[in-house]
DNA sequence: CGTCCACTTGACGCGGCTCAACAGCGGTGG
DNA sequence: CCACCGCTGTTGAGCCGCGTCAAGTGGACG
């Protein structure tokens, strides 16, 4: 059997969350099956245009997904955590792969070939449950920021950005969440589509407005 | 055995795409456990907050999905039609329905329970894998929108748009592709988030710098 | 023929972008 | 150790795209 030298344990895989509800048998046929690889900070898995033709799970770390426009923006779609997946186009179709995937700090993933994961799908239908109930809140959530970017101004959507964020990194205290902002403004740009100027000026006008407080060091607390 | 009265046929599901890979006996277990209903143009399937519960396929017609804004605008988010389907976020969670449904002509849809399509998944491999490659596919489609809206400006994204459009009204010429619009600017514009006159505007300019000519009766060549 | 609705066009305002200048801070190399 | 550089954040001036409001045209249809 192998084990795996991210965690130590024989089945790190069932940490995984599309993973989790197979049977012990399942997840070890799975890590027979999968190739891992690991990525330092600012290294690209694929870049737009690349066929990769794997279905990819991120085991450790982090990584960014975006767009690059023709003079030089770029927009973020969205940050992978440990258990998040992508390259299912490449599935079904010998599709290009339509953003760039980078490494934010040191990372890891499990590469599956297109023709494993399928025979996986066909055999195990909680694994096939497991990826469509993904894949239906990643729609849901596409269609949500889709439908916020067209109709709310900027500094509603940075609030919004701001509370998802403080989910993860924020602490409740007496004054309200309080969070050390895990991204530079740059970032927050890019994630909502405007420059860091805008995001600068829009933090200001929250605090202004005390919805937040700012404090130095990326602290924010949100009221 | 069931027939279907939108298209005479006993098997119409087997135009449709999800269902089409089935065996014919896997169809007919489709067929008995499908409710259908019929809506004329204007009425709604399900609206914004609702809990539906249901797997719905299109089976005639077309509908369009929408999210309405406090002030009253309205994003669209797509248009539906032969085939495609909606509610897959209420298979797993008790979730609200994130947008409303409406019928645009008059149309019908196959409508299915939970359970009964979770039990199918499993059954069924095959339908498993349209259904992911099927949710795949809007998910690229929903990136790439997302990107563009925050990248392009409005003249590039309605040309596209009448690309897209092209594709199933357009009727190819010697002078170029030529097509009846099968939306207002009205339409388009809530399509795209944007208003009526910026649709005026931009389609008047892509006169301007030849890349369409525009006729009366909303017909155009794109060249 | 009159009504209604889609579309057009202009004037004006505002949000976000661009460009530019500058301050703070951390990292690195001499 | 300090000087320097690059990155982050701040702030101002001016611009441009799209929204808003308002007036008006033209085509479809009862």
């Amino acid at each position: 059997m192998h084990s795996c030298h991210t965690c130590q344990a024989p089945v790190c895989i069932s940490k995984i969350g599309i993973f989790r509800q197979l049977t012990l048998s399942q997840q070890q046929q799975v890590i027979a099956n999968v190739f891992r690889k690991h990525y330092k900070k600012g290294e690209i898995v694929v870049s737009e245009g690349d066929h990769l033709n794997k279905f990819v799970v991120v085991s450790q770390g982090s990584f960014k997904c975006y767009i690059n426009h023709k003079d030089g923006k770029q927009k973020t779609l969205y940050y992978l955590h440990l258990g998040d997946f992508f390259g299912q186009q490449s599935l079904f179709d010998r599709i290009e792969n339509p953003y760039t995937v980078e490494a934010i700090e040191d990372a890891g993933v499990c590469m599956i070939d297109a023709t494993t994961i399928e025979s996986m799908i066909s055999a195990q239908p909680e694994f096939a449950l497991s990826i469509i109930k993904e894949l239906s809140s990643k729609v849901q959530s596409l269609e949500s920021e889709l439908s916020h970017v067209t109709l709310d101004p900027l500094e509603t959507r940075l609030s919004k950005l701001l509370w998802e964020l403080s989910k993860d990194f924020g602490v409740q205290s007496t004054l309200g969440m309080t969070m050390k902002l895990p991204l530079t403004q740059q970032e927050i740009g890019m994630r909502l589509g405007v420059t860091r100027e805008s995001v600068s000026r829009a933090l200001k006008q929250l605090e202004r407005t005390n919805k937040i407080k700012l404090y130095p060091n990326k602290r924010v607390i949100l009221l």
